[in-house]
DNA sequence: TCTGGGGTCCTAGGACCC
DNA sequence: TCTGGGGTCCTAGGACCC
């Protein structure tokens, strides 16, 4: 059967979120990412009025303020936006058992066969951009194509509120019809790479054989690029992730270099991820910091133990140890950045040493703490080193 | 114009085992 | 008398995406 992939973006979705929510900001630029002033700041996202004035995702907000000073700025709302988007999911769930989103604002369905349920793919299309518009008040647009990568690219082809449809046998034309960066999964460095071999068109690209451009790449970039120009047909649907991370990282208004300070840095990232993890049950035994210094050079160090993470506290040991075994002393740091790889669920069972140290015991009491405080929002449950009275931060935002 | 935060996947080398 | 080969796990760094 004749494949058919719908991928759905919704255009500029924080800033149109907040144009729908406040009327005064309809027709107005609006910028996503922080206040006028604010320190080491990018923009999250622009409205279409903004980046009429070049404002673009991404791009710092001390610029984006000298490129549109009259622009809304505003720092966001995350929780409102996840209402929006899980809405925006139902509708699309209503046209496709299969349906993987894959951010906040965008989603591939999977619309094979189901022509007879809703007419052509491109009245379906319609449709459900007419049924997003009707409930929400915000505007998509999607791409249609016999494989997920060029459905990803059609979607991005027109915008805002755009439908392109890339008939089945006219994928190879339209990827050549592309300027090389259009080409997802090519970016800045690959880019070079391409222009640095003599190749500046899409069209050049196409031309090459698979043999010369993985001579040109290595093997996995040049039988990409290769797929990639024919339409990827070996992007599928349904595959798992099998690396699961769970992250949290700051960039300080102020670089840290006081011990202290930077150890309540570690506890609060700690705090953090431990949170998560609880929130999804899982575990896991691998712990990776990441230090950024004043100058942006980034260096990371994990380590694996036989142990998972039981508790905040470990988790907070366990990041002290990889910190003074990284940390260049003197250095100002301006992100600091904890995260646990590999994690699987805590109902897998464990094959490892059980044993009881006394963490059982504090493991156990968290759970309790972290339970009652999801039951109960409300309550704030912190450790006192994290509190703070003065009401300043680490330098934190 | 000094550069966010949350992710995934890949590479290359080393340790260790059989 | 010049050093196999495959597999797995681990680590640091980097590319890329939204």
């Amino acid at each position: 059967m004749q494949k058919v992939f719908f991928h759905i973006d919704l255009d500029a979705f924080f800033a149109s979120v907040e144009q729908l929510d406040h009327p005064e900001y309809k027709g107005k630029p609006v910028i996503i990412g922080g206040k006028p002033g604010d320190r080491r700041c990018v923009v999250s996202t622009a409205s279409y009025e903004a980046r009429a004035f070049g404002v673009h995702s991404a791009m710092p907000l001390t610029t984006a303020c000298q490129l549109c000073p009259q622009a809304f700025f505003l720092r966001g709302n995350m929780k409102r936006y996840h209402e929006l988007s899980h809405q925006v999911m139902q509708i699309f769930s209503d046209y496709s058992p299969d349906v993987r989103q894959m951010s906040i604002d965008e989603a591939f369905l999977d619309m094979t066969g189901t022509e007879r349920l809703f007419g052509s793919p491109e009245q379906t299309a319609q449709k459900i951009k007419a049924q997003v518009l009707e409930q929400t008040g915000l505007t998509v647009s999607i791409g249609v194509a016999s494989t997920m990568y060029v459905s990803k690219i059609a979607s991005g082809y027109k915008k805002p509120d755009g439908l392109t449809v890339i008939p089945p046998g006219t994928e190879e034309e339209f990827m050549c019809s592309l300027p090389l960066d259009k080409v997802w999964g090519v970016g800045t460095k690959t880019l070079e790479h391409i222009r640095s071999a003599g190749i500046r068109t899409t069209k050049q690209l196409y031309k090459q054989k698979l043999n010369s451009l993985v001579v040109l790449f290595g093997n996995n970039t040049g039988t990409f690029l290769y797929s990639a120009m024919r339409g990827n047909k070996d992007m599928v649907f349904g595959e798992e992730a099998k690396n699961h991370s769970i992250s949290s990282e700051t960039t300080y208004d102020f670089d840290l270099t006081d011990l202290y300070t930077i150890e309540s840095a570690l506890m609060q990232l700690a705090e953090t991820v431990l949170w998560r993890m609880h929130d999804e049950n899982v575990r896991s035994r691998t712990v990776a910091l990441k230090i950024r210094y004043e100058d942006f050079t980034t260096v990371s160090v994990q380590e694996t133990q036989d142990v998972p993470v039981r508790t905040a506290d470990d988790l907070f040991e366990r990041s002290k140890k990889l910190f003074e075994k990284k940390y260049e002393r003197g250095r100002g740091i301006r992100l600091l950045g904890l995260s646990v790889d590999h994690v699987e669920s805590r109902d897998t069972p464990f094959q490892g040493q059980l044993f009881d140290d006394g963490v059982t015991k504090k493991s156990k009491v968290e759970d309790a703490i972290f339970s009652l405080q999801k039951k109960h929002p409300e309550l704030s449950v912190r450790k006192a080193r994290l509190l703070n009275p003065t009401g300043q931060s680490n330098g934190a935002k």
